[in-house]
DNA sequence: CGGTATCCAGCCTGATACTG
DNA sequence: CAGTATCAGGCTGGATACCG
């Protein structure tokens, strides 16, 4: 990264420091977001709370499969984005409600049109990966 | 999962078991294809085929930091899923062409869509965590 | 050049137990 | 109810060495 540091010094960096990003710091962030999508758990938290708020215990009857520990994990990262909000109510039982934020909204909708390109092509890719799987020598040790 | 084996059989299957797909199943092909996306390589090494075929070396330099390891699992997952095209070209020294598929090409759409997404809000989200960070006890153990 | 094979450390995760 | 603490194991991914 920045391998241009041979001979003529690094050109022009801007001399107010505080607007200055380096497009690779710039990439790092995108791809950390891009990752969240990928986790496991994020959609599926997020999806859940698309129209409605929901408290810890049904979330984690929602999601199925996952664990106390993921679910609260899951949630603090979400919190911490800005992509929910955490609501405790002071009272016995105790009671925390989590619901979407207008950011997380946003980012579910992006996500949307993402998840209707895997539907619309899970055969495809299904049909690929048979092919594939088929075609190419799957280890013979006999 | 199919937890509902307690009384009342298993209700109607349709009978075309080559039709049929219960939606948790399309859920865990989409997630698995949205696991794709948040693949730490995925995207990066698509994104360098995006106008152009680059051989195995020239994407070892593009994408930085990669190994050669993981470069190879990646080609070999992305092929398989028919997302780009191997080419290799019998002579020496072997030389392999990597391109993208036009299902690769649409992939890439989509996900510019979310880069998009995660670009314009990436200052937002990185306030919310500083926010977050100096808002709540960040572990006090003096 | 374009891989494969092997080893191994680190992290992530689930299970379990306990608390305000 | 809504968590936190702790621990074991499995899987991921890097480093290294070697092959066609």
């Amino acid at each position: 990264m920045a391998r241009h540091n041979t001979s003529h010094a690094a050109p022009n960096p801007p001399a107010d420091a505080t607007e200055y990003e380096s497009d690779e710091q710039a990439c790092r962030q995108v791809l950390q977001i891009l990752a969240l999508i990928g986790d496991k758990w994020s959609i599926l938290v997020i999806g859940q709370l698309r129209d409605r708020t929901l408290r810890f215990g049904e979330l984690h009857r929602a999601v199925t499969g996952i664990s106390q520990r993921m679910l609260t994990l899951t949630l603090r990262q979400l919190e911490r984005d800005g992509l929910l909000s955490r609501t405790a109510h002071p009272a016995v039982p105790p009671r925390v409600d989590y619901a979407l934020t207008s950011l997380g909204t946003t980012l579910l909708d992006s996500v949307a049109a993402l998840a209707d390109w895997a539907n619309a092509h899970r055969h495809e890719i299904n049909d690929n990966r048979c092919r594939y799987d088929t075609t190419h020598p799957p280890r013979l040790p006999s």
